[in-house]
DNA sequence: CTTGGATTTAAACGGGTGTTCAGTTAAATC
DNA sequence: GATTTAACTGAACACCCGTTTAAATCCAAG
């Protein structure tokens, strides 16, 4: 057992994966090739494959630990109230997503480059990402506090009105992230009809 | 002047553009090979040069294209209330989206694959898109029949949501279009705190 | 029926693709 | 210092890429 401490693939390893994530966030899963991100990591093509099998499972471990990371940081409070924890709902998905463009980027863009067995674990975990929102919504309809007329509906509104924040906040423009948070919590609180939401 | 009348260009160039629109919004631009799309239109790879200069083009003009109907299609009534318009806006937005799946796809998905300059031109007519919708939230908040803290934030808000649909939304399933327009100009209504969007 | 231009083919161009693998390098263990 | 082995190179594999071009084909007009 030769080169366990001084061994290159603890550093070499991450790095094809930071490469490989800018790339592909950048110019797209089928515009890179295992060329370019060699490249960009000091190192010939032939040498990324000690770190994956193949492109593919390198786009589907990228986006995977990208949503196993989502879910692991989303903890919504289970003592709040239905409104305190929409509010941090809508928090927590702007700034996580905004700590991570790339990773966002890709898991929204690049589903439909997976083989149809990597879709489907991906596609599952998103579904349980989006579960987590509806809980909230369901338990504020359930205490008589939130009106919605269809907690599916509503859920994935208002994820993709979240989501869309990525496409254009700058953290160097008018607003600040925590202006757009604001902003978004009264939006939002207004759209599923809940008290405080009003003028 | 021979072959005015039985020419191919007349049935090729609209083949070409057909099967283009569909491969690239199915497998995405970079994934999709002049060859590919040839042989969906029945020819060989050389014979798509008749009808556009170049790959990078053929996308171009579809996203031009799309984007062009859109904004002809969009004709807010000058006569109706800003709430009028907000729920036209909405229905329209929707309904235009879903008639068109596969150039909304590419629209959104495949800027990053524009020379520059070309991508300078979308952004553009999705701006004009975009200015549209601000001017009925501005017009709604001057007439104090709005409450919206940034009338930008909101258009981009909105816009995200509607487009949302999209991704998720088909025919076959539990809800109409009819029943998501609905839904979604209720939501609207609310966000955007105008009067009839209470419980 | 010939003509001439629109349309398409078939082949070629230079270059890039993901992936494999024998061989080289270099660091950790004995 | 010899041995072991992870890490990497460099070349090769078979194939695909966007685009160009000469030649063939097709068909309305004269």
């Amino acid at each position: 057992m030769a080169r366990t401490a001084g061994s290159h693939s603890d550093i070499t390893g991450p790095r094809v994966r930071e490469a490989a994530l800018r790339l592909f966030a950048r110019h797209g899963f089928a515009a890179v090739s295992m060329r370019q991100i060699a490249s960009e990591v000091g190192v010939q093509a032939g040498a990324l494959y000690n770190y994956t099998p193949d492109k593919q499972t390198l786009l589907f471990e990228l986006m995977r630990n990208h949503m196993n990371e989502l879910l692991a940081a989303m903890r919504p409070d289970p003592a709040g109230s239905p409104s305190a924890q929409l509010d941090g709902f809508v928090r927590f998905h702007i700034a996580f997503h905004h700590a991570r463009p790339d990773a966002v980027f890709i898991a929204y863009m690049e589903l439909r480059n997976l083989e149809p067995e990597n879709f489907a674990t991906i596609e599952a975990l998103r579904r349980q990402y989006e579960t987590v929102l509806e809980d909230i919504l369901c338990a504020g309809v359930d205490a008589g506090l939130f009106d919605v007329a269809d907690t599916k509906v509503a859920t994935l509104a208002v994820i993709a009105m979240l989501t869309g924040v990525t496409t254009w906040f700058r953290p160097d423009g008018r607003l600040s992230l925590g202006d757009v948070q604001d902003q978004y919590c009264q939006m939002v609180t207004r759209l599923v009809g809940a008290p405080g939401g009003s003028v």
